[in-house]
DNA sequence: ACCTGAACACCGTTCAAGT
DNA sequence: ACCTGAACACCGTTCAAGT
């Protein structure tokens, strides 16, 4: 039994791992909800008892903060073409940005409840969110105004998100697609942020002091 | 010890009832958090075991049901004066109706991880949202365009308490109160259903078939 | 270095038993 | 009718022990 495989230790699938253990956990998540998370059943399901998990997590917390993580990571704009035009586009990749963070919603459900209690923490979403500021200051925001743009439609997208995954009130059978819903609440807020701007650039009355 | 007191139940502090069990339940989530309520220090908080609470409330998850309910309960719409002219005023009363949704989550932020969890089924909430509806149809909208106004102001009336509640991204120093924050974003959804409903009900071009 | 067994202080819930 | 004690099957986490 020598030292037969000591080189390849993130990806091998004998030894644990921070990254199979969050790996794992999400999968579990997504099968069996969020109330079937526990140290004890992830660890059956990596075939390790549950005290080997805590080598490579700090707590449950820290699981639970590496969930959010991975499923806020990366956030591509969706629908917006060219990141070279975004600063000129900002509506573009504010848009494209709000319908990249529902798809990533719900293709896990039942992590978004963790929305309800951890601020964000995830650097990669954190890093995210600041270029969409920069993009939308470098197109004529305000450093105000492009806070206030991102938390407006950031507020409206998890909601939706929220009402489409536990079908909260208004879901009759008559109802419209939820996905027109988003559209256009989105589109709303949009217009009424280009709307402030346009206002603000160029004011009819008087000039700029 | 005979029955001195045999009419009183509901009220009477000595026994238990369901409405004491949540009242109690909530004040210990308002305190100290959604994940402290358990059944046996709920039960050591009224004075009695953890299981004489099964004679009161069906499981735990019914007693978070009515926690919703209390929260959610007997939403009057805030700021909007007269209900008499709802009909005619109907964006006067879906925006206190969001205003009043985000109070009453304000008052009881430790209970906003549960609208993440349940859909709306408490009855009380449900009566405010049907309140809702009749007024929006009564005053012109489509049943469709109704529920879709109620939905798209829902969802980003929680969504913003989600973030104001736990902090979300974009809180930096220079940012605008959140309340002003919500107010635009209320303002622009109101604005675009009012604008939709203008363009349906006066179109310019091609008259009503 | 990495994994484990036993242990501690908790859970929700059932059920037979008390008054 | 209403409350309780003991019990069952779970939790997260610590810590000394194994290899």
């Amino acid at each position: 039994m020598a030292r037969t495989r000591s080189s390849l230790s993130a990806t091998d699938p004998v030894g644990l791992s921070r990254e199979r253990v969050c790996r794992e956990a999400l999968a579990l998540v997504d099968e069996e909800g969020l109330a079937a998370l526990s140290m004890r059943r992830l660890g059956a399901r990596l075939g390790f008892e549950a005290m080997s998990l805590y080598r490579h997590v700090r707590d449950k917390a820290d699981l639970l903060d590496a969930l959010h993580a991975a499923v806020l990571g990366d956030l591509a704009p969706e629908g917006a073409a060219d990141p070279a035009d975004w600063p000129a586009n900002w509506r573009a990749l504010l848009g494209g940005l709000a319908r990249a963070l529902r798809s990533a919603l719900l293709r896990h459900p039942n992590v978004v409840p963790l929305f309800t209690r951890q601020p964000l923490r995830a650097p990669e979403a954190r890093a995210t969110v600041e270029r969409a500021r920069a993009a939308l200051t470098r197109s004529g925001l305000s450093a105000r105004d492009a806070e206030e743009a991102i938390s407006v439609v950031g507020m409206f997208t998890i909601g939706h998100v929220l009402f489409e995954t536990n079908g909260v009130p208004t879901d009759g059978p008559g109802g419209r697609g939820k996905e027109s819903t988003f559209r256009f609440g989105l589109e709303a807020l949009l217009e009424a942020i280009a709307r402030r701007q346009a206002r603000r650039t160029a004011p009819r009355r008087r000039p700029r002091k």
